[in-house]
Order: C-alpha cells, then sequence, then structure tokens
DNA sequence: TTGCTCCTCACGTCACGTGAGGTGGC
DNA sequence: TTGCTCCTCACGTCACGTGAGGTGGC
C-alpha cells in the first residue's frame, strides 16, 4: 500500500513552499496550482507533492517568464494524456528551462567581468590625484589616460 | 577642448538604450534618470553617456531590486559631494552589485545541476515500460526503484 | 506645410499586498 | 467556548502598457 500523503493546509503548505496564501490563491485562480480538495467549510487541501510546483513556478517567474507562460509550459494536467505525450511535455519542459538558465548565466558572469573591471579602475581612480573639473565631468573620459570610463563607472559617477 | 557630446531626443535615447519612452519617463519621476535639459516645447534632451545608468538600471532590475532600492543604492548625484565621498559610494555599489551576481549565478547554477538530473532520471523512465497507476498516481513514487521522483520531475508530472 | 516625434493626462494590467468583515476546525 | 486559521471580496501598489488628444521641430 502507499502511503495515502497527508494533505496540509494552506498556511503549512505556504510555509513549507516559502510562499503565501495570496500567492497561492492566485495561482490557483490562473489553474496552475489546484488544491487537492476542499473541506465542506471551504478549506484548501493540498498535496506535500505539489510544493515542488510551486517551488518551480517561482524558479521560472524569476527567469523571466510570466505566469501564462509558464501555464503553457506546464500544459493540461488531466488524466487523459497517455505515458508518451506526458513524458514528451516534461522533456520540452525541462529542456526550455535549461535553455532559459544557460542564457542567463551567460549574461551574469558577462556582468561579473565587468564589475570587476569597474573595480580594477576604481582603484586607480583611488591612486589618482586629478580632481574632475566642469571640462571632464564627473572624471569622463579618464583625465589620465583619456580612455572612457568603463560603462559602469560612467553611470554611477 | 572636450566634445561637447551631442543630445538625444528620447526617441533615440531610448533605441541606444534598448527601452521605450514611458519606461524613460517613469524613472524621470522617480529621479533615476533626468534629462540634461528640455527644448521650449517641452521635448526631454538627454546626455549619450546616460545610456549607461538606464542600462544599469535595468541590470539591477533583472538582479532582483526595486527601483526605490537602486535610487538609494545610487545617491544623491550632486555636485555637493567632494571626490571621496564620490568614489566611495560607487565602490559600495559595484560591491553590492557584485554580491547580488554571485548569489544568483550560485542559485541558478544550482538549479541547472537539478535540470541534469531531472533529465537524466527522464532517459530511465522513457525506457521504462511500467504504467502510472492510481497506486502510483504519475509514476510517484517510481515505481522501479521506489524512490521518490526529482523534484522537478514530480512538478512537472 | 507635411509628417514624424514628442508632450501630458489618464485608465489598464500583471502579480500580488493588505486590510475588512465573517466563519471553520481541532 | 476560545483562539487561531481560514474564507471571500475589494481596493491598493509597483512598473510600466496603451491609447486619446494635442503640439513641437527640422
Amino acid at each position: 500500500m502507499s502511503t495515502p500523503e497527508e494533505l496540509l493546509k494552506i498556511g503549512d503548505f505556504a510555509r513549507r513552499a516559502s510562499t503565501n496564501l495570496r500567492t497561492l490563491r492566485y495561482y490557483e485562480e490562473l489553474g496552475l496550482v489546484r488544491p487537492a480538495s476542499r473541506s465542506a467549510g471551504g478549506f484548501r487541501y493540498y498535496r506535500p507533492t505539489d510544493v515542488n510546483r510551486v517551488r518551480l513556478i517561482r524558479d521560472l517567474q524569476e527567469l523571466g517568464m510570466q505566469l501564462e507562460q509558464i501555464a503553457a509550459l506546464f500544459g493540461p494536467r488531466g488524466e487523459d494524456l497517455d505515458r508518451r505525450e506526458r513524458l514528451d511535455r516534461v522533456q520540452r519542459a525541462l529542456e526550455e528551462q535549461g535553455r532559459l538558465l544557460e542564457e542567463r548565466i551567460a549574461t551574469l558572469r558577462a556582468m561579473r567581468g565587468r564589475v570587476g573591471e569597474a573595480l580594477a579602475k576604481l582603484e586607480e581612480c583611488h591612486a589618482c590625484g586629478l580632481e574632475p573639473s566642469t571640462d571632464n565631468n564627473f572624471c569622463e573620459p579618464c583625465r589620465r589616460t583619456l580612455d572612457p570610463l568603463p560603462d559602469l563607472l560612467s553611470a554611477l559617477f
């Protein structure tokens, strides 16, 4: 016999999923995460394994996806899919997430590189005694090297 | 003589900054990016170097910062800061961005690892002939190994 | 003068935040 | 019965999106 998982009230479920009641009710409205059942009084009861679903939704949001896109990625969740369809759909969703992750990691690494360069240049600025003048507003371009500043310094000066 | 940078109308400026008019006007409302001047008829004119500022704002938003936090990170931008204060403020902003980047990259890498594991398990599923039953709803737990599914598969099945 | 760009309201939207007022469950 | 959790509206917010109706600039 499979252990019949204990259902959770929305508060406990929200805690396990690191989210809150409002968000869960909104996800339900969009059909993203539905409680397994309701009590006679209207209380929502959730399957513990569905916390994984909530966490995945949040992760995909962080990757820049809108809730409607996420719903489309998940596709219908009925019983009316056969084994093959189900496996294929899951694989496509995972591959899509993988693509988004690779892109994101690449751009963040590039950003990190630029931050490093800006900090290095800033070291030089500490050592340099020249004052910014109206001639080179906020030290742009650099009076010492006459080069333009790294973009990040240009943004922050 | 320093080349007096040509000022840009909001449309050209938006194109260079990969954004749009509404966003720039909203940033102005919040005091984040102000046009260098206005024409008699009210047209905004921007300094080309300020595209760096706009791009930085967008990058920080992608890292999860709100516009008010970004404004605070930037601090006041008046002429009334001395050289040392200015350099220190810029350094703090860059270091903060660096921290956010490291955190973000680490969590994205972890996510990528989990996607890889899920895809590997899915390969096994393709090879496995067992049908999901009501006993193991959507193959959870796995009927072959009796292990729980990777969280991502649990979320997607 | 014509066409394109820009202007200022101002209402709409997405993903929730935050009460108000009321009821369910151990 | 008491206290805590939950319920459903419903209005508010952040960061813009999207016209409406009008004017500026080469």
